[in-house]
Order: structure tokens, then sequence, then C-alpha cells
DNA sequence: CGGCATTTGTAACCATTGTTACTGAGTACT
DNA sequence: AGTACTCAGTAACAATGGTTACAAATGCCG
């Protein structure tokens, strides 16, 4: 564990604080697809990712869905920091995009770092800094661009992600993702098929060009 | 401007962080209507509001606006935070909602006090914590409700926040609150007075009960 | 009081998005 | 091959919100 903390970690916190991480953090690999936070969960640790990507999202009372964004190795998230310090129940839900594997840190933990580690101190700042930004270009997506906007985002932001260039999700995934309609992405994504953006097929979507 | 520390951050700070603040802060008093901060402005002080209310704006491009929230005595912005750690630029719009008091404390001593002082490290962390939450719920209305319910919310924000049940506003100025028009706004207000929840008149509406 | 600018009310129309319904293509399983 | 299921394409329609245009009301100021 400690070789991989070095790796993702190694450039942010000094040798005693990663040596601490390694010792009172949890390896956890999680597959694909799994349901990591739910809305309303107690959160209970931090995650430290070292591989692979979670996607995570906000939920409404009917269980409509919106992206939020991806974490990604090297990266925590600031919403269950802010859970952890408030001690209230989860804002968002987390879903594994890929296999993932990460560092469970206990909460109590966190207190003290902020206190005794200037690097761990910025590591959180940063986090927040990086994740209320991703929100807020979220919200500008949301209130100030329409659909068809949104859509090629959002494929951009699958490419980056994934590193390749096709995407493998069904229109009603994508649908759920954006809070959007199946018909309505079939229709978009057909659009974008006459434009020559991207290729259509089931179950995949082959980028060719997002300009 | 120790007597107003005091009496609306005495609770939250010891004695050595106020003395601190009062030293090296400058007292202000901004006038309702005043810009206070745009986008893409470099950030030099964190503000920690007395009195008064800070209206706090998203902008795109096109000079389009969305009320995100606003700040009340006893807080502080952590948009402002985020920008003085990261020497980024300013990513919000803020207006002066009522004529304000505050003490701007410069950039340079925020890392200095999150070392030494617990209280200072809560409270900003707090602060973090109630932002984004805020913007989170921004983002639920703009994303899963339709113009009356968000125009609703707004309605009970703003009685929460002026303390009055007599809102000071055109339709206008309440359609680019709400990154809508003004037709759709009066359209909306309108069976709102008809459903006997609020009276309109010119330059204000009367607000009787929101439910 | 009379004129002017601002604000509000209203109607007609358009664009985007969402909904319903149905069809056919692709895939998986037996 | 036959059956069943999921996914995608498409059309018709509805709903919401935005736009344009104009009239009426209100308040201000000389």
């Amino acid at each position: 564990m400690i070789q991989e903390l070095k790796d993702n970690y190694g450039h942010l916190f000094e040798e005693d604080l990663l040596n601490e991480i390694a010792q009172v953090g949890t390896y956890k690999e999680v597959p694909a697809g799994f349901t990591m936070m739910s809305i309303g969960d107690y959160v209970r640790g931090m995650p430290l990712l070292i591989s692979g990507a979670i996607k995570i999202m906000r939920e409404d009372k009917e269980g409509d869905e919106l992206l939020l964004y991806y974490l990604e190795s090297g990266e925590t998230c600031s919403m269950t920091m802010n859970c952890c310090m408030g001690q209230t129940k989860s804002e968002i839900k987390a879903v594994a995009e890929h296999d993932t594997k990460l560092i469970m840190v206990p909460v109590q933990k966190m207190e003290e770092w902020t206190a005794n580690y200037k690097t761990w101190r910025n590591f959180v700042f940063q986090s927040y800094h990086t994740r209320l930004n991703e929100v807020l270009h979220i919200l500008d997506s949301v209130a100030f661009e329409k659909m068809d906007q949104r859509l090629l985002n959002y494929l951009k932001e699958k490419v980056r992600i994934n590193k390749t260039m096709t995407i493998h999700n069904t229109h009603q995934e994508i649908a759920y993702d954006l809070h959007s309609s199946r018909v309505v992405i079939s229709r978009l994504l057909k659009k974008l098929e006459q434009l020559g953006s991207i290729e259509l097929h089931r179950n995949h979507i082959k980028i060719i060009n997002l300009a």
C-alpha cells in the first residue's frame, strides 16, 4: 500500500504523513458499477483514489439523477470531507465508473492532520476548490446551456475520463446522467451523427470528432 | 470594531484570534446595490460580515446571471477563500443586497490562522460546507424544478433574508436572478396572485402566504 | 395637471424539451 | 431457427418557457 500511496500522493504529502496514512488507512478495491455511497448514508471515511474513477451524482426525492463530476486518482471527495466535518449525511451518490483502487481514511484523523500537516491542509483546500468549481461548471451547464451543448460536454468528459474514443453506454444511461429522456438524447445523438461527429452503434458510441 | 467582532464572532473565535482579526482587518461599509466583486477580479481579501447581506451570483459570458445565495452576518464567502488559496480570479459576482458592514481580512493571514487556530479552521470548513450545500441546492432547483417552484423558493428566500413580507423588486429583476425572462415571471406571479399567495403592486410584491 | 419613462398585463407565436406509442434492429438463449 | 428481451429510430403530440409586440397602469417631475 505504501508504494501505491507514494506513486499517487508522494508529490503532495511528506514522508511522515504518507506513513500515517498507510498505518490507519484501509486499502479497498471496488468493481466498476458498484454503488459506494447513496444519499442519506452516514460517512465513515474519506477516500483517497489510487486508480480508476468514481462518478459523483446528485439525486432528488423522485430518484432523478444528475451527474456532477468524476473523481480520479490522486483526488478525494470534498463532499465526503464536508459530511465528515459536520457529522451529516451524504448529499451525493457515488458509483465506481471503472474498477477502482482506493484507500479509506477514518474521519477522526482528518482533523488531526489538518492541524499538523500543512500539505494535508493544502490538499484539503485544493480539493474543496476543485469540487466547488466543478459543481459551478455543472450549474453553468444546466442553467445556461441547451441540451445539445450539454450532451457535447458530456461526451467530451467521458472521452477524457475513459481515455478512449468509444463510449460504452446506452442512450438511456446518458439520459439519466443528464437528467433528460432517452428519446431526446437519441434525437440529439442522431444529429451529431449526421454532422459526422460520432457513429452510433448498439450499446456504444464511437467518437469521431467533437470539434 | 472589536466590539462588533465580538458581537458577531465572539461565539466562534477565541479572544486571541478576535484581537488578531481586529488588528489586521479593515472595517468597511458598503451601500445597498454596490457591486463588490465581478467575475475575473483578483481577490485581495476575505470578508467577514457584520451586518447586512450580500448577494452572490454566477454569470456566463453573455452576461446572463443566476443568483446563487446570500451571505449574512457571521458568514464569509468560501468562494473568496477558494480564490485566495489558489491565487485565482473570482468565479462569482457579489452585490450588496442591503447596506452592509464587514471586515476585510488580508489573504496572507488566512493560512497562518488556519495553522494556528482550531476555531478558525472549523469556521473555514463550516463555511465551505454551507456554501457547497447551497450551490448544490441551487443546482437541484435549476436541474429538477420548474420555474413556478423556483420562483416560490426565490420569494421565500427573499422573505427570509429581508425579514419583511414585502419584496421590493421589479419583475425584470427577479427574472435576472432566476435567469428567466420578464414575461415568464409576470405570468407566474399573476398565477400566484390568483391563488392568493401574493399581492402584486408596482415595484413591490406583498407576500400573503407562500404555503 | 400633463407628459414621460418605467413597469406590468396580455396575447400570439416559436423553440426546446419531454411524453407516448409503435416499429424494427440487434443480441442472447434455448 | 425461434423466442424473448433490450436498445434505438421515429412520428405525433403536449408542456414549458422564451420572444415579440403592444396596451394599459403607475408613478415621477416639471
